[in-house]
DNA sequence: CACTATTTTTAGGTACACCTAATCCTATAA
DNA sequence: TTATAGGATTAGGTGTACCTAAAAATAGTG
């Protein structure tokens, strides 16, 4: 038997697998997705797809991309757990806003043992999501699937609580944080625009928003009943 | 003007910063020392040596040691803070043991950022000492000189209070820790035996310690005034 | 002072993780 | 079906940080 679930891969590794992860999902991510995700160079991918295949992270072929194994996976999720804890921890405990955690926690989550991240799992009293709404993977590796939408994909009429945001972008974060657009709020949606994909929604105060398409899709959410 | 300040060194460069502090005190650091203390041969540390002075982060001289300039000193202490407040967050927060703190510490240093470091100081109420004892190096990089001694030096028929303890050896603070012979506690030295260096203390408990020399110079007191 | 033991340095090499430039596939569109 | 654009790979190179083995300098001892 071998160790790769004992032994810490390098962080490069687990930034590639988290990578892989979040650009192809259960399936095969390419080399550009994961270097434009990385900011790093196809070449590189190259080389270090075909060392994760070595390690029996990925499964890989020329040409065709990778895709996780079934340790993959679990490292990655590993990864995601210990990202999401951290950042769920510098918001509750040091004050930290939204825009600022996901800086400090990607580079703590390579730092941290699987202990400290049990005993930060603890004092958090096992929360089920970050702050951004996203789900925190449990320690034996599961992560529920996501039953969310984009915004952008909502219909006019609709009233939708806000489930998750996407982390990547702090001026995203900035401007959404400062209207409340955030996890748990309600909104209804008053106008989804084809032509150019913006989309109008009233929060529960009366405010109007328009977001232009890039916003709506950053924006994760899922239909409520009716108002009370 | 450069950048030593602002450019974050690469966390080994941190580490042989902290090991010429730690062996050499104000003087020059051998390469012999720094390279048991960072378990790594003696030319490997000859090579970073050189690195390290054209950083300007030290004062090099071939075959005379490298001790550290003004810039390396403050890398030294900034890292050294860091370090002692993640092991008083450790302990207080999430419940580490003595024992296991300083290994967790040691990988965090070098991921968290200063912000970090700040909010954590606040969180913990700027605490002087870390657990073990040892003095917590200013936020603006300046440290008080300890005023405490080895046990191994303190004369029978003295009362003494322990003021810290060498963090180094799991065992040694397993021994101690168990036994309560921690940071606080006073102790009267009963017998300093100069044929093997064997001290002699009693807790105030009454329960008497015979102490190994070593143990007795991992054990720093300061000598205190009569009972109440 | 000369010899020896210890320490330090040099020489040459490895692994990792990145890069650019050039070549090679693959899928699409004419 | 064949040209071509875009993506993927190979080839060759860089910097960091380590290693061992051999040579050189220093420090201690008779």
């Amino acid at each position: 038997m071998s160790d790769y679930a004992t032994a810490e891969p390098s962080s490069s590794v687990g930034d590639y697998l988290k990578a892989i992860w979040e650009v192809a999902g259960g399936g095969a991510a390419s080399t550009k997705d994961v270097a434009e995700r990385l900011s790093i160079s196809s070449a590189s991918v190259t080389g270090m797809f075909g060392r994760l295949q070595e390690m029996g992270l990925v499964r890989y072929e020329r040409y065709r991309g990778a895709s996780l194994t079934q340790h993959g996976l679990a490292e990655a999720l590993r990864l995601v757990r210990r990202h999401r804890l951290i950042e769920t921890f510098l918001m509750e405990h040091l004050g930290y806003s939204w825009q600022d955690v996901h800086a400090e926690a990607e580079r703590l989550e390579h730092a941290v043992s699987d202990e400290f991240t049990e005993r930060l799992a603890e004092l958090l009293e096992h929360p089920g999501r970050d702050p951004h709404g996203d789900l925190i993977p449990t320690a034996d590796g599961t992560l529920v699937p996501e039953s969310s939408s984009p915004l952008s994909e909502a219909e006019a009429g609709q009233r939708v609580r806000i489930v998750k945001v996407n982390d990547e972008s702090v001026s995203v974060l900035n401007y959404l944080g400062e209207r409340g657009l955030i996890p748990g709020h309600i909104l209804a949606v008053r106008e989804v625009r084809a032509l150019d994909g913006v989309v109008i929604v009233e929060d529960e105060g009366g405010e109007k928003h328009p977001l232009g398409e890039s916003l709506a899709r950053a924006i994760f959410v899922q239909p409520v009943s009716d108002p009370a």
